[in-house]
DNA sequence: TTTTTAAATAATGTCGACATTTTTAAATTA
DNA sequence: TAATTTAAAAATGTCGACATTATTTAAAAA
């Protein structure tokens, strides 16, 4: 692996990110900079511009001689992530369905198929059952041919990645979710290669809001 | 005026942006670290922090150990941004007519008033008109509730700047498409005070998009 | 005891030095 | 002359030291 090519600070920003969205850090936590320092063994200055970029992700808040904090979540912040995300995701498949052609399609059906096979198996792993989910709607959308609202959208999902996780914590064993969950997807697809643009876009929209309910009440406890 | 609550970093990030989008610093510009440093009289720790923050707002490019460069412009981008801009809008002019009250009608109703009133008179200084249009802009959708949409239509709005700032240059004398802008303006503020939406969006879509293609003539050059 | 003040401790933010890498310029070779 | 190698110069990225500010602790006053 030829780490050499990225810099300390770009290499802390990737683990910074990822303990935060992966919950090694709460919400709220103090981030000391003499502890980051010693933990991942880093100077002062790339550590941080590490932390200067996750302000401007939103995963970190700062105040002047005060430090650096977890962003903090709420039930207000879950629920504007996710209709923010249900919105530009409606926008990138109706874009989609405009634009798609033929190779857009049939990734559509092979990603349908990946996750509806392993939706179905005995054992299933959360990590590769993601894998599989995420690649399902990135095939939808994929033939929306703008950077800028594919930005858009890769940072809402960023966003919304530490309420995902307690959505995941709670459906890991649910199968009766999973299941109503994968009957959308196929609806999903079915409407996305008839071209129903308008029909779509409402369907992604309900689909990306479903999880917002339990996780509220994950969040309320 | 108190500046001393704002670190080193905050205020050299204000400085570069600003003179990132009036283009004290073009397109490609390499920024050296050193020049830089002279320049705001500040060491290098703030500065790359402010760097650091820029990269993530997709006004700089950095390579590893090749240093900073204004992030590029392009037709390409200038179409994205826009369409991008054109879409959100929508978006937020939809939410706002679902939820603004008397309030809401009044203040769209007052901005407009004020920049009719402008746009009429003589000598027009371009800032004046430039603050007075984006409030009407903001009042339309200041009735939609979502954070996270009004920070990406931010987002957006800046990323525009320095395209926005070619349409300036061109149109700072034609009074005839201000004259056109301006009754989309009002046609706006009506459809917005009659509920109709679909109309409402449709209008502020393409009323966003019209600056494209003189923009484009400038980007020829 | 509670509140206020003062000292100490700890943390943040800034700087310049330095090691590493890239770029430029000169010298060598074909 | 053009291409390649070598040496010098310039620039980047990282570090630890230090000054400044916030927080905690202890002492003094109410």
């Amino acid at each position: 692996m030829d780490t050499s090519r990225q810099n300390t600070a770009s290499q802390i920003l990737d683990k910074l990110t990822n303990d935060i969205l992966q919950g090694v850090y709460l919400p709220n936590d103090k981030l000391h900079i003499k502890t980051l320092k010693d933990r991942y063994n880093v100077g002062t200055s790339p550590l941080r511009e590490a932390l200067s970029q996750l302000i401007a992700k939103d995963l970190v808040v700062s105040e002047n001689q005060r430090g650096f904090y977890v962003s903090d979540i709420s039930i207000n912040d879950l629920t504007d992530i996710y209709q923010a995300r249900a919105k530009i995701e409606g926008l990138c498949l109706e874009m989609a369905i405009k634009q798609g052609d033929d190779f857009w399609e049939s990734n559509i059906i092979a990603a349908s198929h990946r996750l509806a096979k392993y939706t179905k198996s005995e054992n299933i792993d959360m990590d590769e059952w993601q894998n599989r989910h995420f690649s399902f709607h990135e095939a939808l959308v994929s033939g929306c041919n703008s950077p800028r609202l594919f930005q858009i959208r890769q940072s809402l999902y960023e966003k919304s990645t530490r309420y995902r996780n307690l959505w995941l914590k709670e459906n890991v064993t649910n199968s009766e979710t999973l299941q109503i969950n994968q009957n959308e997807h196929v609806a999903l697809m079915v409407l996305a290669l008839e071209r129903d643009t308008k029909a779509a876009q409402k369907l992604i929209e309900a689909h990306i809001m479903t999880p917002v309910e339990i996780i509220k009440k994950s969040l309320s406890y």
